[in-house]
RNA sequence: GCCUUGGUGGCGGAAUUGGUAGACGCGCUGGAUUCAAAAUCCAGUUCUUUCGAGAGUGUGGGUUCGAUUCCCACCCAAGGUACCA
């Protein structure tokens, strides 16, 4: 009777599949359960170990709150629009949806073969038209929809077009461009149909704008700032330059506030939460305008400039003001030069626009600027403030323009320094010779009426005089930017959009989706339009609401289609939502469904997507909440982000200008060079098969091998697991060779799950021969067979107590320790010769989560005809841990020196007089009279002296 | 620089509220079984040691009868982020 877990496996799997074991009920009287793993990308390249790591987990979590009495949702799918399928058909002009296809067989061929709980008959695919539909109704919902500040939500936009005939805009208060201009009714009763369109743009949640974007001429597409890695594009690492470009945006600066609020609501780890928070880069401050002061002669200065606005965080230093800086990009320098400093300003403008975007971030210590011969006026002193340029200012930030306050900012002070600028002092008590004083915990001084005020006050006394002279007023600050939503790709989401006379339009629902054109090339037009202008059937027809021939394009019925499509995040921000009812082809998901299912109980994926997708999600998710769509506003309850599997690299020296190589304990000091050997030639001990490594590769053919004690050996060192590195491991090869339960087992028992660990195939045998030694307790002269005998007090007291830590470790995510107690189970069980159903029968159900192959077997074998996923999980009962003795700890100083075994009946007083007559405390003692001796019953015995 | 997380044997890692540091597994050493190998089983395995014992959880201090755990300072590593005004 030996473990065939091939057999068992597939036979498991097919089981699970032809009864749909897993499929979930949108009605049930048990307490819903809502598990979800952040689906992949299906790449050509298909699994390696590491990416199983965090199904495994949540499959445990699943399939244990199934045991529980839990009706569970733990669906997959696929998130499969992306930049890689598209690159393929790039160059093999193979259509990206027949790649995505074939990629998502191996996906999902290699899912099933780990044994996961799925329910597939929830399967979404972000690709396919009939999921992508809803993806783009939800565009149309954000375009007909503002953001009303004074409700704090998003509402339709046909209310703020009531507004507008009732009262102009003047009471508005809603998230808008900035450059808004006021309006009353019988104006907007004036504006034409287009201008009112424009106005209306300002306000939409999703709007038309040109941007500034960051363009990657190489891919020929836009490029979100989490895709840029230094200044280059994380895909390829090619170059990336600003341009600007017409490009649909997503006002998800008006949930700045609320994204960050809602953080406190949900259980996400705290890092990731910080990197949201950091994203969203509040800052509570102050708006200041100062008048440009007019240059000598010049009449009409005023005329030209109201002001300069600047943002800071510290009016209170207002009066340590000594100069301003605008970024060399500010719109304000050009007007505002005078005649004498405007060859020195172009000049400077010049230089800073040759330098590079990242060469000024790095290069943080050169000072450099200009001045530009005006002077502003300071508000409160009404002194002249000279205005500078300087390229520490940034124009993508706050205004782009700084009141330098040298005394108090350090990056003002170098400046001020630099170029022999007034340093006025308006710290109390506070020495700033050397350096600028940052801290908010002086007393401010000649600073007018803020003297004696500490700082806090005195920012809000400084916030309350700026608003009541009419030049500032309280403002807060975002980091966040309006996210930029087209790209100039081919494998994503069309915009369901034509446009009229150059307005967009938003194409009726009811005609939904609007499906992928077919393009000859998927690369960018020639004359610089994304792919889709190569699409020759690509324009709407009003009159008959369907997709035409370009060539019918009349500007009057027939307009011409968006040729952008989405990001790859628009498919994911929704796709939680879909899982609970995926095959609903009138609704996004039907309201019962919606609020059956609520949200996500436990999210689990990668920290990389603290700042992409788990954010645009959260706006999405609030949003829908606003509108009414989904029932709660934020998506997951709970997130879990597992850590990465690293890859155990192997090396093998070649001694510098010869074909021999040696082992590496015999390295030494002489000449080697490195190479990367294939982790699969390397066994346990580090040794490497050297016929395998020969074959490898001609070179290596004819190579020599120098061994040290009989073997050659590799060293080993942990590097990220890829292809280039020769350390992936496939789970394909692990299923056959060890099993699926193996592998289950053996990526929990890894290390803990949120932390980075290195893979390495030597360790696996453990877990292996654990299942093997499970599988023999429940065999009787090789006969599978159990006794129904009373189990022993011992017994019951090993099953009892793996019962509570695995209760336990499951709520702490702490799987790799509930496989150490499952080993120790098995150990303990083996030497207690235990064969008794009493004790097997629950022991299969407790380690069903995690290998639920061998214990759907075993359940088979013990005589039942259901899935063992429908047993109750077996219940901890406290008594049988009970002990009458304790092995004491007898510590001398806090250190343990040896043990007693004493009843646990025995007062304080007994225990101490049982310690003190042993002869090892004696001779600890040594002669010394104990000072005090510490006795906590039923814990330790401490002697001090 | 700032924020976050972490630092324990040869390796991956254990140690609920401060109470036996190194569970469990790998590797290693020795042994049994075998013609041999695989597989399996048994014993040992933190370091030092004069074999009595002593030291030991990144470093240095502190609190405590007792600290891997709490406090202070520092060092190192990983991840995030940045002339953010």
């Amino acid at each position: 009777m030996k473990y065939y877990f091939n057999e068992i496996e597939k036979k498991w799997q097919n089981f699970w599949s032809e009864n749909q074991t897993f499929k979930a009920e949108n009605n049930s009287n048990k307490p819903k359960f809502y598990v979800l793993d952040m689906f992949p990308y299906p790449s050509g390249a298909g699994l390696h170990v590491g990416h199983p790591l965090g199904y495994i987990a949540s499959d445990i979590y699943a399939r244990y709150k199934r045991h529980k009495g839990f009706n569970v949702l733990h669906p997959q799918g696929y998130d499969s629009f992306g930049l890689p399928a598209e690159q393929y058909a790039i160059q093999t002009g193979q259509h990206p949806a027949k790649t995505t296809e074939e990629n998502i067989r191996t996906y999902r061929r290699q899912l099933d073969q780990i044994g996961f709980s799925f329910d597939w008959s929830r399967e979404v695919r972000t690709s396919d038209p009939q999921y992508y539909k809803w993806t783009q109704w939800i565009f149309i919902q954000l375009f007909e929809s503002f953001y009303c500040k004074k409700d704090n939500k998003a509402k339709p936009i046909s209310d703020l077009v009531t507004l507008f005939e009732k009262e102009g805009n003047t009471n508005v208060d809603a998230a808008c461009d900035d450059d808004v201009i006021e309006f009353l009714a019988e104006d907007w009763q004036r504006f034409t149909d287009t201008e009112q369109q424009e106005i209306l743009a300002k306000y939409r949640l999703t709007y038309l704008s040109e941007t500034e974007v960051n363009w990657c001429p190489k891919l020929g597409t836009v490029l979100a700032n989490d895709e840029i890695v230094n200044g280059v594009s994380e895909r390829g690492g090619y170059p990336v330059v600003r341009k600007k470009m017409k490009q649909w945006s997503m006002r998800i600066t008006a949930y700045a506030q609320r994204l960050l609020d809602g953080l406190n609501t949900i259980d996400w780890p705290q890092p990731l939460k910080d990197s949201q928070i950091n994203w969203i880069g509040k800052s509570e401050g102050a708006s200041v305008t100062f008048k440009v002061m007019a240059a000598e002669g010049d009449v009409h200065a005023e005329e030209h400039v109201d002001g300069i606005e600047v943002f800071t965080t510290r009016p209170d230093t207002i009066f340590g003001v000594s100069f301003m800086t605008l970024a060399p990009e500010h719109e304000l320098v050009a007007k505002i030069t005078t005649e004498e400093y405007k060859e020195a300003v172009l000049n400077y403008i010049e230089a800073t626009a040759k330098r590079s975007e990242r060469e000024r971030m790095a290069d943080v210590k050169t000072i450099s600027g200009q001045f530009t011969g005006a002077y502003a006026i300071h508000p409160f002193t009404g002194k002249p403030i000279p205005i500078w340029i300087g390229d520490y200012v940034l124009a993508g930030y706050g205004t782009g323009a700084v009141m330098a306050v040298p005394c108090g900012d350090q990056r003002d002070y170098d400046f001020a320094k630099h170029f022999d600028i007034d340093i006025p002092n308006i710290f109390q008590d506070i020495d700033i010779s050397n350096e600028a004083y940052a801290d908010k915990n002086a007393v401010i001084s000649n600073s007018d009426f803020l003297n004696g005020l500490p700082a806090k006050k005195a920012i809000k006394r400084a916030i309350f005089e700026l608003e009541q002279r009419g030049v500032g007023k309280g403002k807060i600050n975002y980091r966040l930017r309006d996210a930029v939503f087209s790209r100039q790709r081919y494998w994503g989401e069309p915009f369901p959009v034509y446009y009229k006379n150059g307005l967009p339009q938003m194409i009726n629902v009811k005609h939904l989706p609007m499906t992928l054109p077919e393009v000859e090339k998927y690369l960018p037009t020639e004359d610089g339009k994304p792919p889709l202008g190569n699409a020759t059937v690509w324009a709407w027809d009003c009159r008959t609401n369907n997709v035409v021939d370009n060539d019918l394009i009349d500007h009057e019925n027939v307009f011409p289609l968006e040729l952008n499509t989405m990001p790859g995040w628009a498919g994911s921000s929704w796709y939680f939502n879909r899982y609970m009812d995926a095959n609903n082809s009138t609704e996004l998901a039907s309201k019962s469904a919606l609020n059956y299912w609520r949200d996500v109980d436990l999210y689990i994926g990668g920290s990389e997507h603290a700042t992409g997708h788990l954010l645009y999600a959260r706006f999405w998710q609030k949003f829908l909440y606003d509108r009414g769509l989904v029932p709660v506003d934020e998506f997951a309850k709970k997130l879990i982000n597992q850590g990465m599997i690293l890859g155990t690299s192997a090396f093998v020296y070649r001694l510098e200008g010869e074909n021999k190589f040696i082992s590496s304990g015999l390295v030494n000091s002489q000449k080697v060079q490195p190479i990367h050997a294939d982790v699969s030639f390397v066994n346990a001990s580090n040794e490497l098969d050297i016929e395998a490594f020969k074959n490898w590769r001609p070179e290596f053919k004819e190579a020599e091998f120098i061994k040290e004690e009989g073997a050659f050996k590799v060293s080993r060192e942990v590097e990220k697991m890829s292809k280039s590195k020769y350390n992936v491991v496939n789970p394909d090869d692990i299923c056959e060779t060890y099993g699926a339960d193996t592998l289950r087992l053996y990526e929990m028992f890894l290390g803990p799950l949120e932390q980075a660990k290195p893979w390495n195939t030597a360790g696996i045998t453990g877990v292996h021969s654990f299942l093997k030694k499970l599988w023999k307790l429940y065999i009787k002269n090789d006969e599978f067979s159990v006794s129904d005998e009373v189990p022993t007090k011992e017994e019951l007291k090993t099953l009892h107590k793996t019962i509570k830590k695995v209760d336990d470790d499951i709520a702490n995510f702490s799987f790799n320790t509930s496989v150490s107690s499952f080993m120790i189970a098995v150990n303990e069980l083996t030497a207690q010769k235990c064969n008794k159903r009493a004790i097997l029968e629950p022991l299969a159900v407790l380690i069903s989560p995690y290998a639920p192959h061998i214990a759907e077997e075993l359940w088979c074998k013990l005589g039942h005809d259901n899935s063992i996923a429908t047993a109750e999980f077996p219940v901890f009962d406290p008594k049988n841990l009970i002990e009458s003795t304790k092995t004491y700890p007898i510590s001398f100083n806090g250190k343990m020196r040896f043990t007693m075994d004493l009843s646990l009946d025995l007062s304080k007083e007994d225990i101490e007089k049982e310690v003190m007559a042993h002869e090892k405390t004696i001779q600890q003692l040594d002669g010394r009279a104990p000072k005090k001796v510490i006795v906590i019953p039923g814990k330790i015995v401490n002697i001090v002296g």
